[in-house]
DNA sequence: GCTATCAAAAATGTATACATTGTCTTTGAC
DNA sequence: GTCAAAGACAATGTATACATTTTTGATAGC
């Protein structure tokens, strides 16, 4: 597993075409339960079945896609039972990666990588509007936050799995948008005991403060879901989303 | 991702492939770090590149080894600290899940098999003995016991990524037999609080007591794992497991 | 003796042909 | 008209040839 930097152009066509497909599955040009023929997707992407092949068996293996014997990948369904339990098993991870960071202490180098995050939260916040380029700002602070504290814990498998939790669709960090500016600012604060407990060497705390923090997000999503036309809003940007 | 059962056969060369590495990567076929070379795999498994290639990239995806774009798989080095965490990791998440689970309530199927899994066991430790066949017949009542629990909690994610802690060498459920018959006795009474818990609809108590429950294992192995001697007996018995 | 460079060898990446399996349609019997 | 069996079609599984990249080792220069 264990991804290498996104930003690094791909080697092998099989790498792009991961990024390619991933970018089409997220973007909802594929219907649930519908099937992703090898043949015709050599067509459109412009390479052969090996590639394909190999990025369809990624995909699968990051739990996008479904794979049956002989009878080749289709598009998984993502309930919102689902989607809800993808956020119960990220604050638990979370939860736990902030326990093992405070144990553990952090580096001079991460330390200031989350002063910052914690400074560029507090100017974001303090200029608050409704564009796209500043809610984009916040959501680079957000997982700079965040993954500088899984990369402390000091556990790949841990690292991976924050990542697969991330995998499922609506799920992403970038899902700020869709709350309101009361509970962003109330989830910056936390931010800053979390990082408070994480220098304490406070454990326990920064453990259960952590927990909350992203359980704290699934109730915002699961409350957003129960207005009829939320629900739609949101399936709407995930389908849109390129 | 997402497992068939796997006392069915495999229907195409690939998944043979697959149990057939993931066999020798776990008897310690391979040292750490050491290159699996595509084409001298192809000569010992009697099958050609293609399904040694996509079993190389499934067992990577599970953690087992290391890929490289150009530079192929390798084996992976895993330190006592990443097994020590995979516990961690597989502690907050069989909490979870028994909290999940405890919160949904049993059907009277997976009721039943967890009942039959108690009396299994309390007559297994009633005859205790040290046989390999004794141990063995511990060992699948024990995983029988949470397997039903993970499924119970209904989500796919989470039976996936305990499926991953697992897959780590040496931090496999069968691994009890490395450990004293106190402490065995002491953990399927454990079983026994945790089946109260859910059956009690107590959320929060079977989370606790599962996490604890887990964690007891991660310190039973710490604890082993300082006298030297002890060390070389566990390592002993991964190299050699077939 | 060490390092750098370049060529040969070997390994992985990719395309494609062929094999096998699954699916769908057609045909036949009841 | 319905169902079942057989065959044609299409999709996935596998092998292999070729392309590209990495690795190795030998040679030249310092």
């Amino acid at each position: 597993m264990s991804r290498q930097r996104s930003d690094e152009p791909s080697s092998t066509r099989y790498e792009a075409v991961v990024e390619k497909l991933r970018a089409a599955v997220l973007a909802g040009e594929f219907a649930p339960g519908e099937r992703l023929h090898e043949v015709r997707l050599t067509g459109r992407l412009g390479v052969s079945r090996t590639p394909v092949r190999a990025a369809l068996q990624k995909l699968a293996s990051e739990g996008l896609l479904d794979y049956t014997p002989n009878r080749g990948y289709t598009m998984r369904e993502f309930s919102v039972g689902e989607v809800v339990s993808a956020y119960e098993v990220r604050a638990v991870l979370e939860g736990l990666a902030a326990r093992l960071t405070a144990e553990r202490g952090l580096s001079e180098h991460d330390r200031a990588v989350m002063v910052q995050a914690l400074h560029d939260g507090d100017d974001l916040l303090q200029h608050w509007q409704f564009s796209d380029e500043h809610r984009s700002a916040y959501g680079r602070m957000n997982a700079s936050f965040h993954e500088t504290i899984h990369a402390a814990a000091g556990s790949r498998l841990l690292t991976d799995m924050v990542f697969l939790c991330q995998q499922v669709p609506v799920s992403s960090p970038r899902n700020v948008v869709a709350f309101e500016e009361k509970d962003v600012r109330r989830r910056h604060d936390d931010h800053h005991r979390i990082f408070e407990a994480i220098i304490g060497r406070e454990p326990w705390r920064a453990e259960v403060l952590m927990r909350d923090h992203v359980t704290s997000v699934k109730s915002s999503l699961v409350r957003s879901l129960s207005s009829p036309d939320a629900v739609r809003r949101l399936l709407d940007r995930v389908q849109a989303r390129s």
